[in-house]
RNA sequence: CGAGUCAGCCGGACGGUCGCAUGAAAUAUUGAGGAAAGUCCGAGCAUCACAGGGCAAGGGUGCCGGCCAACUACCGGUGAAGGCAACUUCAAGGACAGUGCAACAGAAAGAUACCGCCCGCAUGGGUAAGGAUGGAAAGGCGAGGUAAGAGCUCACCCACAAUUUGGCGACAAUGCGUGAUGUAAACCCCACCCGAUGCAAGAUCGGGAGCACGAAAAGCUGCCCGCAACGCUCCCUAUAUCGCUUGAGCGCAUCAGAAAUGCUGCGCCUAGAUAGAUGACCGUCGAACACAGAACUCGGCUUACAGACUGACUCGUCAU
RNA sequence: GCGGGUGUAGUUCAAUGGUAGAAUGUCAGCCUUCCAAGCUGAUUGCGUGGGUCCGAUUCCCAUCACCCGCU
């Protein structure tokens, strides 16, 4: 995940909340809108998670199993991953297989 | 062998592939902690136009000496409390400067007399031994003494304490003498210290608004004094650049010191992100699984913590 | 990151260092053919750990949890 496609802005995020189309895993949520700047994926893990050390592992862990999958998403669209407070005891074999996932389910697999 | 006290140290290592930050770039370099945490203290640094003084208010500290950039920290000592001991803990000045409080109980809570005892016997006077309450009751206990009693006198003890001696000092020893409680983490008194706000400080760049030639406004807790210039003040966007990492820095050694710590020499450069970087997979070691993630930087304090190692000391039992 | 505040009954709030109280809730009884209302009684405690004090919800220190502001 290098920082161009890295989702930044606070009111980016507010965007994609409020206008984008959600699909669920047991333990995440994906949420997508249309970007007008291409591919941007974002991150939000809260405090529920955990504390700072296990908030940091889950995005790590995410970050990780976004990355095979970055060429082949649907380029038109910006992307939220929300954690939920669960994910903080998977290992990463499990954090890979709901991230592909919840993209197959939203559709946003290019093959 | 058992039980314990104190101190120190480590906080996985090595290798491979992919990935992230730094970097002009590379098959290169470096890349979270002992607590990075809590934000409880102390500083640097920055701004409040500049440099100050006095009073008030508010806050902090409070045995002594040392150490430090500074500190309420740290080191050593004194005293008190706890423990058989090693050792641990302590906001530890002042209660004849003043004010207050001491519920309930009890006659009475620093002021006296309910029951009682004695003289007298209508009134009155002298007492505090005994009684009951309470955390605390007029120093304790015994003897003498007396009308009954009383430190009134005496022996022993308790507290305060003149003087002298020792110590830089807190204080210790001695003990002429004295005998009206506790509480200052109640108000307070005394001594010393403290301007406010925090890197989201602030600077540069960009945009806008207001006042304006000698005055007003404003100028960072209150009051008083004092001080200055012509440009000043305010707002917004945004985090682009700076602040941002070489620092009261770290390691080793010598020397001084009881220690904290300091001097000198040599060596080293050791995260700097900005939605916020350390991960994934595999192999070897018997196993690595704790608490936990830098956000301006340091010195402390406090709290959390799997497991591993080292040293010193105390008590008990057994054997020699 | 910086600053500020609050913890008391199941719930909402009081209380000068001296037995922690009110409303409401819950339970039991009375009343009623039954329910509701009403009446009577009971129930449940100071976030945690130390210290000061004869005695602490109150004073002091530490700690934990929650909330708020700056962005």
């Amino acid at each position: 995940m290098t920082k161009q496609i890295r989702l930044k802005r606070r009111a980016a995020f507010r965007y994609v909340f409020r206008k984008g189309d959600k699909s669920g895993a047991k333990d995440l949520t994906l949420l997508s809108a249309r970007s007008r700047e291409g591919l941007k994926i974002g991150l939000s893990v809260s405090k529920r998670v955990g504390n700072a050390v296990a908030r940091n592992r889950v995005k790590r862990l995410l970050r990780e199993a976004i990355r095979p999958l970055e060429s082949v998403l649907n380029k038109d669209y910006m992307y939220v991953i929300v954690a939920r407070p669960s994910i903080a005891e998977l290992g990463f074999a499990e954090v890979c297989e709901q991230v592909k996932l919840v993209f197959t389910r939203a559709g946003k697999l290019t093959c």
